[in-house]
DNA sequence: CTATTCCGTAAGAAAGTGCTTACCGTAAGC
DNA sequence: GCTTACGGTAAGCACTTTCTTACGGAATAG
């Protein structure tokens, strides 16, 4: 069994300011200055939070010139949904066993 | 147009402990001690997690003589789901978009 | 070639996080 | 009552995060 851990994905998206960054390139991919303008943090600041998104597969970049495009990459949320979809499947399964374990003592 | 915000979800969900933390609380409902046992922390550290996970709802918390019983809310990761159908909605109306000014210009 | 624009990185400050030990309150058992 | 078990909170520490300013490299415009 494995799976992968949701980890970074996870943290990337804890912080607002990454979230909203990474909400904002997911309308359109968008350059850094762009962003920079858009957001109340400085450019490296920005630079910085996507790096971490960089890292955690939820952007990718495109050089374009002097400037650098940032797309959004939504199917790395998939990660997220599996997270999401493996822990309903256990609390169900859970919750099923309960019911076997009742009916067996009552039923 | 309003929607939760799952910030601290996300947060309380970022660091591996919290989570192995609520997996294992739902499992079944735990005291704090016996989750210190299973897991390399203190019980003050056990506690301060917990206090972190039913700030954000995801655990419930009900007295049994002198020990307190964790309980997981999953109810409470509709807020992630919520968040994730939500972004695949802007995501894919973005998309449609995109082939209707596509088809505009080509079609 | 020079100037300009764009952006990543380095360095450092301020704030936040996660852990530990020590302590205190509360409930149950003797 | 007194003791024991349980668990939240305070204080302090190391580490990490997030921001800023300063700098430097790369691509375009003149």
């Amino acid at each position: 069994m494995s799976y992968e851990m949701p980890e970074q994905i996870f943290a990337a998206l804890a912080d607002s300011n990454r979230r909203a960054l990474f909400e904002e390139i997911s309308r359109a991919p968008t350059a850094v200055a762009r962003l920079a303008d858009k957001f109340p943090i400085s450019r490296p600041a920005v630079s910085q939070h996507l790096r971490i998104l960089s890292d955690a597969g939820l952007v990718t970049v495109r050089p374009e010139g002097t400037r650098r495009i940032y797309a959004a990459n939504p199917e790395r949320l998939e990660v997220v949904r599996a997270w999401l979809d493996r822990y309903w499947g256990s609390v169900l399964g859970r919750f099923a066993e309960e019911i076997d374990r009742m009916n067996g003592e009552n039923g």
